[in-house]
DNA sequence: CACCCTTTGAAGGAA
DNA sequence: TTCCTTCAAAGGGTG
């Protein structure tokens, strides 16, 4: 048990060196690596200091508005807002991407400028007792997957104290989710009851089980205090009044949990809160797992199983369906939190190539760290499926476009073909180190996060297919590209059933990658890049684009 | 403007 | 059971 008790804040940010456990000789690897890290870290501390003063605060704040303007404004907001307040937090330098936990959330500074009324000074920092996600819900067993680990197994296995001046990377997750501010015995109306959707035994939702990403419907949670109620106690008082167990909303989402569309509106500066949309709540602030259909258009609004209809679903409500996103895997979760670092510590901003260095960055993630973002991922998916009981992830296909697959039917085995047929952009090597996600030799060779990700977490899925044998499915191109590349190893020697895929790799992509963005580097890692590097020396420094066809 | 690219993982359907 | 496909995020690139 993740010290439910936390010990109040006592050892909150008081051990720096807060060492998880090494259990396997695997660890003595990590934390070398570690170190490893670090040190590259430090050489971007500096950049990083001016980075999160000056461009991500203005630069997001410019970027963001852009893209989607109000719809999916909230999703924006919350990532600029706990990017925000990271940012703050670790004073915009990256720690080692260790995150010792969740019991205790810190909240930073607080009058921050994205946020509003905040009351906490400015060297305030507050450290808030929190629960593990994985906590045992009382009465929800039902729902737990079988194939989790006990709380208590996994909590011994994952550090307890919160850095300091590190807020733990799902913060944006956590930081929605009531009652985890306080200590002490929270108002009955915090405690709100939910039926399981399955057993439909009413139960107390663990709160760490309010996901931000999914507004509880009222049906669901009867009601819902402000997340952030403590901060704003004009706004904390939930807006939710019905009986527990009453109506369930077929969308949940179209109730939209008012008190986080309180919490952005009232949170983000100005701009950042758009004129409410047509049908939504007056912040016009979305739940991030819904997408309006005037964003993403639904075609016919069959996207929507039939559990989830509404008994008397008028057309018109039909056209406003949302819709549910797929809850985000552990992967994502982990690019979600992890990608604003890694942008800041190069100048790329592609997310193709940006999401090329989290694979990789991933893989090296230590078990324990990637068990951290199963289980996260898990609680999502179980919250997921209990505030959406008919949503299945098929409802949302065809939603997007189709995708380009070519599936080359012709393509023989041998072509090791690949979906994509075009390579976007190939990037000469760089003197510096650079972590070439396509050059990730520790993904192809060692794939780390393979094995351990399972044995981490029960819940996370037994090593697909596409992970053991195809660690990086970026070195498998078509083979027109080969041509282009510069630089390639040897396959994989493996037994896997794809070890006969050639393991290709791309020259260094980013010439504008830091050091720091180099995932710890075993010995294996650093040997291999040794040579990598030596090779690549006399490659020219240029640009390669869009090679093949 | 819509889609591509790129990553891993989850889910569901097809074989 | 295995394989394949789609989607989830994200934002620059492309046609």
């Amino acid at each position: 048990m993740p010290q439910l008790n936390g010990g109040g804040g006592d050892d909150l940010g008081a051990n720096d060196e807060m060492i998880s456990f090494k259990d396997e000789g695997e660890q003595e690897e990590k934390i070398s690596e570690n170190v490893s890290a670090e040190r590259d870290l430090d050489d971007v501390k500096s950049s990083l200091v001016n980075e999160s003063e000056s461009s991500s605060d203005s630069e997001q704040a410019e970027r963001r508005p852009q893209t989607r303007p109000d719809l999916e404004s909230y999703e924006k907001a919350r990532d600029y807002f706990s990017e925000a307040l990271r940012r703050q937090q670790d004073g915009g330098f990256f720690k080692s991407p260790h995150y010792p936990g969740y019991p205790f959330l810190m909240i930073p500074d607080l009058t921050n400028p994205y946020l509003s009324n905040g009351s906490l000074s400015p060297s305030a920092r507050t450290y808030l007792q929190m629960k593990w996600p994985l906590l045992d819900v009382p009465g929800s067993a039902g729902l737990k997957d079988s194939r989790s680990p006990t709380p208590g197994h996994l909590s011994n296995k994952v550090p307890v104290v919160q850095h300091a001046h590190h807020v733990h990377p799902l913060t944006p997750l956590i930081t929605y989710s009531n009652e985890h501010f306080s200590p002490g015995t929270p108002p009955s109306h915090l405690s709100p009851e939910i039926l399981d959707p399955k057993t439909g035994i009413p139960r107390t939702p663990h709160p760490s089980e309010l996901s931000p990403y999914y507004p509880l419907s009222p049906g669901a949670v009867g009601s819902i205090a402000h997340p952030l109620g403590w901060l704003m106690p004009q706004q904390g008082q939930h807006m939710y009044s019905i009986p527990p167990g009453g109506f369930r909303h077929p969308y949940p989402a179209l109730a939209m949990n008012a008190s986080m569309s309180s919490l952005v509106s009232s949170r983000f500066s100005p701009h950042m809160v758009t004129p409410p949309p047509h049908g939504l709540h007056q912040t016009g602030i979305p739940h991030p797992a819904i997408v309006s259909p005037a964003i993403k258009q639904e075609p016919s609004g069959d996207n929507i199983s039939p559990s989830m209809k509404s008994p008397v679903p008028p057309k018109k409500e039909e056209d406003k369906r949302p819709h549910i996103k797929k809850p985000l895997n552990a992967f994502m979760l982990y690019m979600k939190e992890m990608r604003a670092k890694v942008v800041a510590e190069c100048t790329l901003k592609e997310s193709a190539a940006i999401n090329q260095i989290l694979g990789r960055r991933w893989h090296s993630l230590s078990r324990e760290e990637q068990a951290k973002y199963y289980e996260l991922a898990r609680k999502e998916r179980q919250l997921h499926s209990q505030l959406y009981p008919g949503w299945s992830a098929r409802d949302n296909y065809g939603k997007r476009k189709k995708r380009k697959r070519d599936n080359k039917p012709d393509s023989k085995p041998e072509d090791f073909s690949i979906r994509s047929k075009k390579q976007c952009v190939q990037y000469l090597p760089s003197e510096k180190m650079c972590d070439s996600p396509a050059s990730s030799h520790g993904s192809m060779l060692d794939s780390p996060a393979t094995p351990s990700a399972a044995l981490a977490s029960p819940a996370a899925p037994a090593a697909t297919h596409s992970e053991q044998a195809q660690p990086l499915s970026l070195t498998t191109k078509p083979e027109g590209r080969m041509h282009h590349h510069h630089f390639s190893l040897a396959g994989k020697a493996s037994g896997s059933t794809q070890s006969t895929t050639p393991i290709l790799t791309r020259p260094i992509p980013f010439t504008s990658l830091h050091p720091s963005m180099l995932s710890p580097p075993s010995p294996f890692h650093q040997a291999a890049l040794h040579s990598h590097h030596a090779l690549f020396q006399s490659q020219p420094l240029s640009l390669v684009t869009k090679p093949t066809e």
